[in-house]
DNA sequence: GCTAAATGTTGAT
DNA sequence: TCAACCTTTAGCT
């Protein structure tokens, strides 16, 4: 589920996986063969995440951009790797193990400049501790368009996509139509406090989950799939604080979940 | 078993 | 504005 924290969780993961020696790197799909060759037996050198896009820093200044999009996923284990099967884009792997990438949107050999250039466009990564708020909080309160759009805009904020979108506005009661000039500094101040604590809990749990013990059917334990959200894919399902249905709509070709009654309809203002 | 939709972005038209 | 990327899951039959 690629939004910022299963980023930073693979990140995480290929540095410790591919850390020390050489590392080999073939595409058995093709379409990265021939960068896959000139990274073929460097040493990794740095793993880092940044909102959604991932830098393998190899020596030799080569560097592979990943962004995994919408169906992107990595795999990887300890063992021997599988037999290629199905569009698998790049393997690397070291005698520590192994980690495939299949259906990424993008998968680029970049030069620094490059890596630094597709760094430069991006806001504020709330996992990243070099994050600064008060670049995205200039974009949203200089802004007539809905903060719903702001939140997903990867320029204002790095790493938030559909689904911790819907979720942070819920929890800070703010209908998602509301401008971004609207907002207001206080509530700003939350949503970016709330964002750094549910993508640090999204990388530890890698999986989204929302949802405060007290709103779920069942408050402990393993937190069930259809109890881990307030509003995202809930729609016509009673919101599970006040029991109004959740609504749905389509902005700028993404579905916008959120309450009515707890956030306001449409760009009417309630409280935070 | 089949179909549609999905956590996202890019590049062509 | 739309197709492509390619996999997984939900929902239906």
């Amino acid at each position: 589920m690629p939004e910022g924290h299963t980023v930073h969780r693979s990140a995480r993961l290929l540095g410790e996986l591919l850390h020390g020696e050489p590392v080999a790197a073939s595409s058995p799909q093709g379409r990265f063969a021939d960068s896959a060759e000139r990274i073929d037996g460097q040493p990794l050198v740095a793993a880092e995440a940044y909102g959604k896009h991932l830098f393998l820093d190899f020596a030799q200044e080569l560097t592979v951009h990943v962004h995994l999009g919408l169906y992107g996923k990595w795999t990887s284990g300890h063992t021997s790797p599988p037999l290629p099967k199905g569009a698998l884009r790049l393997r690397l792997a070291t005698s520590h193990g192994w980690a495939d990438l299949r259906g990424p949107t993008a998968c680029d050999l970049v030069t620094p400049p490059e890596r630094a250039a597709i760094i430069a466009r991006l806001g504020p990564d709330p996992l990243r501790s070099d994050a600064d708020p008060e670049r995205a909080w200039r974009r949203i309160v200089g802004s007539r368009a809905p903060v719903a759009g702001l939140l997903m805009d990867q320029s204002t904020l790095a790493g938030i996509g559909n689904v911790y979108r819907a979720e942070v506005l819920y929890r800070a009661r703010l209908a998602p139509l509301r401008p971004g000039r609207d907002v207001g500094r206080p509530a700003w101040d939350a949503i970016w406090a709330d964002l750094v604590t549910l993508l640090r809990s999204g990388v530890r749990a890698g999986r989204i989950i929302t949802t405060r013990p007290a709103d779920r059917e069942r408050g402990s334990g393993r937190v069930r799939r259809e109890d881990a959200h307030y509003v995202y894919r809930r729609t016509g399902l009673p919101c599970r604080v006040c029991g109004t249905p959740v609504r749905t709509q389509l902005l700028l070709t993404r579905n916008l979940f959120w309450c009515p009654s707890c956030q306001g309809d449409l760009s009417v203002p309630t409280g935070v």
